[in-house]
DNA sequence: CTGAAAGCGCTTACAG
DNA sequence: CTGAAAGCGCTTACAG
């Protein structure tokens, strides 16, 4: 910088500046500068400059897991928000089975971000809780009393499903659960709230976030008798787990078994899977986190009580009415 | 810092050395000087570690695209032998279209990285040379000579999926490739090489990387006179788009037409698309790029010459042999 | 706009 | 091991 401000002929602070596209230099000299550090190669040192700015600094953003396409949605939505603010965005990635949460997390606080946002984030409440007065952490698709989220409407989702079912004139509805524990509750408790408006006894199947896992539980569903006539998973990967039970058992979707998943992921739409779901409106939900991390490094007195996101049915291949008794 | 020395009744110095994990400090002192800096809610400034540490620092990694799965089992491989090594990873994003590559890189380099790996790179040849200048660049899956790459061999893993096919019987083997431009050519070469050697004549069609138009496209290759009986895709995402074209002129695979993807991706498993392809290892390949970065920030004399990669077919349900005439 | 100075929070020799 | 000091490459007032 040094370099520059002498080829330049200028002072090093204007350099400063010219670098940080701020105001308090004319456009000719900024131009000046630029085309000077190009030619000398230089290349901005965000870590200096984030030392010495004080760290007004980016936006953390911590991906469970790299595998799981919803997230790219939420990330793009993210992106679009913190771009268009001109902020800068540190990403950490977790792990699927939810073990390298602290350690991603933590990553973010070390670069000294000014908030994070967690894309599945499995702590528990209590531990959220606990991390709290660490810096603003914005959740994604999880209510977490007391702190920051940007969700969808999962309840309402759930709902949208299991009422499709019901009106196709399915009686017998499977919810296949992920894992209990704090978080992501919404989407059983709007299945069984629909059930029990019609009068029908919710059945709540727990299983495991890991696919292979999901498709031997399904099976042994499947198999065992009282059958249910569709099933409603607690997300598309689940639910594809379920078509491959159903292959498995030589049962056909939709004419011997419904299966709706939710998500919207892309696999959903994929030719040959073509799974009835309910999008979730991923990248919305990474919008809306976006501006409330905004607001929380703004230090904005009021976080932007945001809109309700809700989510919508999409009608595919994999639901019908049910056929025979 | 300052705090947790005076509290814990060391010097400013041993603070630092314990943070660091480094030796010059005895286990005792160091439990006590991380529990004082627990107990005080110490957070390591990495922004100021980094800056004062010279950046010997980190490892740099650009992902092209969120959404392709096939990089993150990339991820996974360099992430386990960073791990392993105890770097940091930092990580930028660029877009599906390539249109962020410039920005990302740039990212990462001033992050001041140690060194950096391009996944889904889409800069030509010449553009790459002209960043090389500016560190250490690890490419996954391309080779660009006098540059660095980790790549599984994608010539021999495209001979692999045609003589797969030739060997079931076929004989209208159409290669739907990416579109030209520098680098991803190896398959191409591979599947020109096989048909050439069995005395076959080679047809490439030319595609996009954008899933719908591969529909649209293999639509019109499959309804057009001379339907090849099997179709040989750069990639699992543009082979499940043939199924899609399949299905939407009522054709079945593989009774009308075999299909073969490649990469491996988790979707080319799932019940339903069922796709016989050629696993790229791109875990192994994650894992030697990570290592050739390492190599490079340690200032290793000579990179690890590695061991070549060498894709698998994997047999699914989208081939067969050619029924009828 | 300039130019000299202080400071961001660490790491790294260095003499003791 | 300690303790004082210099330095990493920037940004940010501040007087001119």
């Amino acid at each position: 910088m040094e370099d520059i401000a002498r080829e330049a002929g200028v002072s090093r602070a204007l350099v400063s500046i010219a670098m940080r596209d701020a105001h308090g230099v004319s456009a000719t000299t900024r131009e000046h500068i630029l085309e000077v550090a190009r030619r000398l190669g230089y290349r901005h040192n965000r870590v200096a400059a984030d030392l010495a700015g004080r760290g007004a600094g980016a936006i953390g953003v911590f991906v469970a897991d790299l595998h799981n396409d919803l997230y790219a949605d939420v990330f793009d939505g993210i992106r679009e928000v913190l771009d268009a603010a001109g902020r800068r965005i540190v990403l950490t990635v977790g792990a699927a089975d939810g073990s390298r949460d602290t350690a991603g997390l933590d990553g973010l606080l070390e670069a000294r971000v000014g908030a994070s946002i967690g894309l599945g984030v499995r702590l528990s409440d209590a531990e959220l809780h606990d991390r709290a007065p660490l810096g603003p952490l914005v959740l994604t698709t999880r209510e977490v009393p007391g702190l920051l989220s940007a969700a969808s409407d999962d309840v309402a989702g759930a709902r949208l499903a299991t009422e499709h079912l019901l009106a196709l004139g399915h009686c017998r509805v499977t919810f296949l659960a992920n894992p209990p524990g704090d978080g992501y509750l919404g989407r059983r408790r709007g299945y069984e709230a629909a059930m029990t408006e019609a009068g029908l006894d919710p059945h709540v199947q727990v299983t495991s976030y890991d696919t292979a896992e999901v498709r031997r539980c399904a099976r042994d569903l499947l198999a065992g008798e009282r059958r249910p006539t569709a099933v409603l998973a607690h997300n598309d990967r689940a639910a594809v787990a379920v078509l491959g039970a159903l292959a498995d058992l030589g049962l056909r979707c939709p004419e011997d078994v419904s299966v709706v998943g939710y998500d919207g992921a892309e696999a959903a739409a994929l030719p040959g899977i073509e799974l009835t779901t309910v999008d979730s409106r991923a990248a919305e939900v990474g919008r809306q986190a976006a501006r409330i991390a905004l607001a929380q490094v703004d230090h904005e007195a009021e976080a932007p009580e945001p809109a309700p996101i809700t989510p919508r049915l999409i009608t595919r291949r994999t639901t019908a009415a049910p056929t025979g008794a």
